[in-house]
DNA sequence: GGATGTCATGCGCTACTAGCATGGCTGCGT
DNA sequence: ACGCAGCCATGCTAGTAGCGCATGACATCC
């Protein structure tokens, strides 16, 4: 029984005339007469009551009509649904990020991504990289947006990598302190510094990449989060390196210094999704939103 | 959107390859693998991944598959529908009958049909032959038992007339009656009788035919029933005539003669349908089963 | 690394279906 | 009362859509 059959014969039902329906259908009156007879023979019985003027419903035809109804109007639901959700005027975008991410980057593209579709349900869940991709491939998230160091290259080849900035790190020093006026610093001039990080093992924290260059910092206090040890830094406890991404909305006793190129980690921060599938319409508008805000974080240092 | 795409469809979402889905149905790879570009096509987006190893749903894929499933359901629910009726697993059957039809033929026929088909709702009206025509034509009844004298023929060609049997008279008179161990009788030996009928005017009554023939029957007692009337004549007070219809359980009391074929006002009785429409289903059985009961009350006599 | 699975696609053929025309039928209007 | 107009069915023809048979590209498994 196939849909065009249905249609058909519903407008026939509804002008209740072959003739009528062929016009309003485009068709030539034969056309509508033989689909009528090609659904009658389908069904196995008379559809139609042929009349000297129009037609007429048979039983058969009166119990089928309700059902024609029925499948043509979810037909068009259907088609409605898979529209607007290309249209982003409907479904969900579920998003993972690592911590530092969630700090302004990814609420950011959000808030944006949500002013442009509002009708498209947002989640966002926080989350250690590995974990992040292991939501991906079980199909718990959309996209999750990683950072690559310091736990290893995640060229994994069962990601696509949107690469969305290179994350540069600042040197947080209180604003009295020496180094305050500067605008670069090198390693090299901080190993008489006490540091602030988060692990007392410097391999675990963001210099960890330059303890294998030799740099070994000195560790005093362990702070887990940024504000945390911003506090310290203000108190002249101490410096601390931090993420651009977390240095947003920094108090006025700090001061932020940039690392000289030779001596930054690199940090690669990638929107990531699951290699192969195709990309849902709103994870695709969702990292334009991404490359807007990670470009606010690259410019204005 | 045709249906066919959309088995093939869920098919394929169903089996989670195209392969697979080609065997299910009986087709090979490279149909399925093009019914689903069309169906692709046709609503403007990807619907499946293609992965090495098999398919998975795209978003749009998955907002599709439970409106194909809804779709298709609902159409075999419409065949189903449909067959049911041919087959009289369903439907309804709307009878209209004259008042001596009502007595013993109609709900004798009824009584067999609900026996063979439980599932078909009955209903049943009882009135006069225009108003049950009037009806059929309304749509209001599918079926009407109607006689044609004495409202003169009713051959209208709006109506496919059935027909049933010949109604005979029968007269009935006390069981001490003279006449009472005759088997026949002709009007002119009840010149002297009185007659109890339904009408005090000859013309609207049993008899209105005989009367054009000079037959003037005396009638003392009006009866609008039938059991009224014979009452009556069980009590000895003159004479009546009753369709065969109508005789049935006739207490001992009572005894029925038949009028001479030449005497009797010929009555057909009919089961009418309107003209042009095809029968349901339902009717035309119920006229099989029309056809069998009438077979008992001509044969008795 | 071959073998085997996946899906896509070019090619040829068949079969469906649309349109055109005609014909039969019925009821309306003159 | 009779022709006419409208309705539907159907024989015929042409275009095309969709199938099967191949083959190709690709990735995985043994």
């Amino acid at each position: 029984m196939e849909t065009q059959l249905l249609e058909v014969f519903r407008t026939v039902a509804h002008l209740g005339s072959i003739t009528a329906a062929a016009r309003h259908l485009r068709f030539t009156q034969s056309a509508v007469s033989r689909q009528i007879a090609a659904l009658e023979a389908e069904v196995g019985t008379r559809l139609l009551d042929r009349l000297p003027r129009g037609i007429a419903l048979t039983e058969q035809g009166r119990a089928l009509l309700p059902h024609a109804d029925a499948v043509l109007d979810r037909l068009s639901a259907a088609r409605r649904a898979v529209d607007e959700l290309d249209r982003l005027d409907a479904g969900r975008l579920r998003v993972g990020a690592f911590a530092t991410a969630v700090a302004a980057l990814v609420p950011r593209a959000l808030a944006a991504f949500r002013a442009a579709h509002p009708a498209v349900a947002l989640s966002l869940v926080e989350g250690m990289t590995p974990a992040l991709l292991d939501r991906l491939t079980a199909g718990d998230a959309d996209v999750a947006v990683v950072s690559s160091a310091p736990s290893g290259p995640l060229d994994d080849s069962r990601f696509d990598l949107h690469h969305l900035l290179d994350e540069h790190l600042l040197l947080a020093v209180a604003a009295d302190h020496p180094l305050a006026g500067r605008r670069t610093v090198r390693l090299a001039e901080l190993a008489g510094e006490s540091f602030i990080a988060g692990s007392p093992h410097a391999e675990r924290t963001l210099l960890g990449d330059s303890v294998a260059a030799g740099f070994r910092p000195r560790i005093d206090i362990v702070a887990g989060e940024w504000t945390g040890k911003l506090g310290c830094v203000a108190a002249g406890l101490g410096v601390a390196l931090i993420p651009v991404l977390a240095a947003r909305g920094t108090p006025p006793d700090i001061a932020l210094l940039r690392l000289h190129p030779d001596d930054e980690p690199v940090r690669r921060v990638y929107a990531a999704t699951v290699a192969g599938r195709s990309r849902p319409p709103a994870v695709t508008r969702f990292l334009a939103h991404l490359d807007q805000a990670a470009a606010a974080f690259t410019t204005p240092l």
